[in-house]
RNA sequence: GGCGACGUGGCCAAGUGGUAAGGCAAGGCUCUGCAAAAGCCUGAUCACCGGUUCAAAUCCGGUCGUCGCCUCCA
């Protein structure tokens, strides 16, 4: 079965086709960098991350760009949300803007997002979007109004509304803010704005100085890196109007062609507040946590893990049980993996075991089938899952179970767990000189402690066992007596 | 008001025609010096009403409820 994408230009599922076999090319909507990323980017990068490692897994070539915004993004008031904060904040835009584009690597590089191939920045687009601009204008698309403003023309876009199946006229002129004067219809938006003296964001243009409006970067970036016509568009769903639907307006009037293929939007992340009302977490609502915060109290992997246990079109509500239950579910995979690879350590070559490679298949199987169903990381997950409790029947049986069979377990967890949906670390990692000598030390107590339970000193076995649980270290006893330990 | 999504066991969540995956939590059990881990066992007829069908959580109609978007937000 072809993988499978449900196309929000559509509302369908429909076999995904790249334009080029084997080649896919993938714009995904940027943060506006002007403070810390919260969780619910954390949902929507992630989501996105899945899928670009998923499309590589399947042998594509990905080419993933993705945005950041770092001017025109204006708030309610008209004002430009960098340059409020600046002004808060007594730095220069660029300044923050550079703070906040590191932050936000930062945070996207602990969660394990493979970073984007190209993140382009706004401002380091102007003149590709006033070129574009310019053939709006020369195809009539776009007018420039008295005061140097430039407006995208909606009536001019025959398929206007078609993403997010609205009709120009059925809405009401006016209905949330007056129509502006020198628009031409409510719908239209600004492609370049005048910029007034106070407003140091500015750049020249053919018509006055001025700064561009917050559609049109994406257009114009995507349209740099590649082309005319793409495979895939992705954001979050809360971008679906207008920012998105003017993108594909933009896009398709200066191209004259068709913009992105398929669509997808990832379900935002809600927060219930006091009495259990969900409502969207957002900056304004002033109801998010963090990304830095989050990490200070869970593991990246649990994040994602919370993350991919819904699917990502459907919106998730946050709550701290979630997170303790996500935690609970990848303790349980990760231990799987962890004493497949302790077993490596010590088993014999051979192929004992390898009835159960039949399983693996399977496994595999099962996962590629739902990844391939638009994604359904909370199924895939869902079959590591039922794995997991194979494995650990067989790795805590009396069975000798030979290196190939190890191997090939461990392969699948690597893999699909890892590799896929960067929830299984990477197996042991060249242990540095400290990582070393804690080995040898925690390995010697436990070899004490060994000595101790032989001579029933339960006490100081016991003492043993909690101190080093005290420090993070948690032992294990197996059957056979041996011990295995790792680090919390 | 318009457009869209959704309502599955205590919680989270898969499942779009053939008698309900998975995780967390809970209880019981096995193993264990103890603990931990692990395994086994126990639980839902799918918001409600009506319809189509041999057969529906799954299709159609209606009711109730929730959320998103309707130019601030991934």
């Amino acid at each position: 079965m072809a993988l499978q994408i449900f196309n929000v230009l559509g509302r369908e599922k429909q076999t995904f086709e790249p334009l080029v076999p084997g080649h896919v090319n993938m714009y995904v909507c940027g943060p506006t960098v002007y403070d810390n990323a919260h969780i619910g980017h954390a949902k929507t990068y992630v989501s996105f991350d899945v899928v670009v490692r998923y499309l590589r897994f399947s042998g594509n070539d990905v080419l993933y760009v993705q945005n950041l915004t770092d001017v025109g993004h204006l708030l309610d008031s008209g004002e430009d949300r960098i340059l409020k904060k600046a002004r808060q904040t007594q730095s220069l835009p660029m300044q923050l803007v550079e703070t906040y584009a590191r932050s936000y690597f930062e945070d996207m590089d602990a969660l394990g997002v493979v970073r984007p191939d190209i993140s382009p920045r706004a401002s380091a687009h102007i003149p590709e979007q006033i070129k574009m601009i310019e053939l709006l204008i020369s195809d009539n698309c776009a007018y420039v109004a008295d005061d140097g403003s430039v407006y995208f023309d909606v009536s001019k876009h025959e398929g206007y509304g078609k993403l997010s199946n609205r009709k120009v006229d059925s809405q009401e002129a006016g209905s949330r803010e007056e129509v502006r004067g020198e628009k031409r219809n409510p719908e239209d938006f600004a492609l370049w704005k005048h910029a007034e003296p106070e407003h140091i964001l500015r750049w020249d243009s053919p018509w006055g100085v001025g700064f561009p409006g917050w559609h049109i970067e994406c257009s114009a970036m995507a349209k740099k890196y590649l082309g005319d016509t793409f495979d895939i568009h992705g954001g979050g769903i809360d971008n679906i109007y207008p920012h998105n639907e003017n993108e594909i307006a933009q896009s398709e009037c200066a191209n004259h062609a068709e913009f992105s293929r398929y669509w997808m939007l990832v379900g935002s992340l809600m927060v219930p507040d006091s009495s259990g009302i969900p409502a969207k977490m957002s900056k304004s609502l002033g109801n998010f946590v963090t990304i830095k915060d989050s990490l200070a109290k869970y593991r990246p992997e649990v994040l994602r893990m919370f993350i991919l246990s819904a699917h990502y079109a459907s919106p998730v509500n946050y709550h701290e049980d979630s997170l303790t239950a996500a935690a609970g579910g990848w303790e349980r995979l990760y231990g799987a993996a962890r004493l497949t690879r302790q077993h490596m350590n010590n088993a014999p070559e051979g192929d004992e075991g390898n009835a159960f490679q039949e399983r693996l298949n399977q496994t595999k199987a099962d996962f590629v089938a739902a990844m391939d169903d638009d994604f359904n990381a909370p199924k895939a997950i869902a079959t590591l899952q039922e794995l997991t409790r194979d494995v650990n029947t067989l790795l805590n049986s009396d069975t000798t179970v030979g290196l190939n069979t190890l191997n090939a377990i461990n392969a699948i967890y690597d893999e699909l767990g890892g590799k896929v949906l960067g929830l299984i670390p990477a197996g042991d990692t060249a242990a540095n000189g400290n990582g070393q000598r804690e080995a040898g030390l925690v390995e010697l107590l436990i070899s004490l402690r060994a000595q101790a339970r032989v001579n029933k000193n339960y006490a100081e076995s016991d003492r043993i066992r909690n101190e080093l649980t005290k420090l993070g270290v948690v032992l294990e006893d197996r059957p056979g007596g041996s011990t295995v330990w790792h680090v919390e």
